[in-house]
DNA sequence: TAGATTGTTAATCGATTAACAATC
DNA sequence: TAGATTGTTAATCGATTAACAATC
């Protein structure tokens, strides 16, 4: 192992959102201390599995007979995750999907600014919820001056690739993509795809 | 093993619907048969890896020297995953995202019928897209009707528990949440958290 | 045939579960 | 103290990778 965070599992950082979501649940309630049992059998995990995750990403130990500190916990999680440090990024399609994360409020709580949409149409550009919808030309201006990273691309599938080619070209090295579409991009570039349909057929699977 | 799916692992299930992405794009441009070392540059795994997950749900083995037949593989994948299975669904909360969702069309190759929408708020009722928006209060009655299984939620965070409560209570034992919120189900019911922030948080981690 | 590509068996790796000692 | 709960070490389980034989 090369550093601190590579000893911690991908298992375990993929469960580490659920643990916030449920941690934030719970501090909201008023509860202080939460034993694994607890958090095992609310979220559907085995005891010793939360245990185990939580040991390594918390900065201090569970204490025996009461639990996990709900807020320390919160804390450190936030902390591991990189909550703390802020990214800006951009949503390139303003069409309905584009329009409503724009005005979504609940990135900020992950350390992420939406700053701006972008659109090819100019019946598209204006704002929306307050943020700003460019035309796509201004998109590599606003990628540099703002030192955007990352792109959340709404665009319809027939145009998802010229978006992803453009936003590239722009800068961006990290993609989250809607259109249910493979997309090719140059070494070095990441694309996370968020497919709805497949996540509703995954779940009628279940 | 109990059955022939479940000798099948999660993780190549996890997989297939990547494999479709691709294997869609690659149909389009004509290409007929593909190997598993193209299919495992072009999306990032290992060749090996390929082969082993396609052995598992393809119908006719992978042919030397030529690899597999896309529209085959295509179809084999999209039959093991339930795709020509058809499933009624419903959104429940007709805000921006909700609408955007009513009115997304992508669905359908799926198997899964998106059939209406439902909110509180009388001046979100009507229709979008084509499709019908309900009060509330007909939830039970369109599921039962419908024999809806599957919800998907997007309502505001302070409204979450009460509108996964309704649905539950109206029969509804799949939910796709997007609310950041833990929510409490009964036993049998499925969550899954779709979580924008999250997914755009792991994306400018990695 | 030669060579590209497949499918399979064995080895490695990683994650989960089980058992138990440590602690407040 | 007794008991609930934690953290850790060892065993099991599952998935990936490596090596290689089979096939067109």
């Amino acid at each position: 192992m090369v550093n601190a965070e590579s000893a911690v599992s991908r298992a375990t950082v993929s469960r580490l959102p659920a643990y916030l979501r449920y941690l934030k649940g719970e501090a909201g309630k008023g509860v202080e201390y939460v034993s694994s049992a607890a958090i095992a059998k609310d979220m559907g995990l085995s005891a010793v599995g939360v245990r185990k995750d939580l040991a390594l990403v918390s900065s201090r130990p569970g204490k025996p007979r009461f639990g996990f500190e709900v807020r320390l916990l919160i804390e450190d999680i936030e902390k591991f995750l990189g909550y703390h440090r802020w990214t800006n990024a951009v949503i390139v399609g303003a069409g309905g999907l584009g329009r409503a994360i724009l005005s979504y409020e609940g990135f900020e709580n992950y350390g992420i600014h939406v700053i701006a949409a972008f659109d090819n149409s100019p019946a598209k550009v204006g704002a929306v919820g307050g943020k700003p919808v460019y035309p796509m030309e201004r998109l590599g201006d606003v990628v540099k001056r703002s030192d955007v990273k990352v792109c959340i691309l709404t665009v319809p599938r027939s145009a998802a690739q010229e978006a992803c080619d453009q936003a590239v070209g722009a800068g961006i090295n990290a993609i989250l993509s809607f259109a249910p579409v493979h997309l090719l991009v140059p070494e070095g570039v990441t694309v996370k795809y968020e497919d709805l349909a497949v996540s509703l057929a995954e779940l009628c699977g279940a």
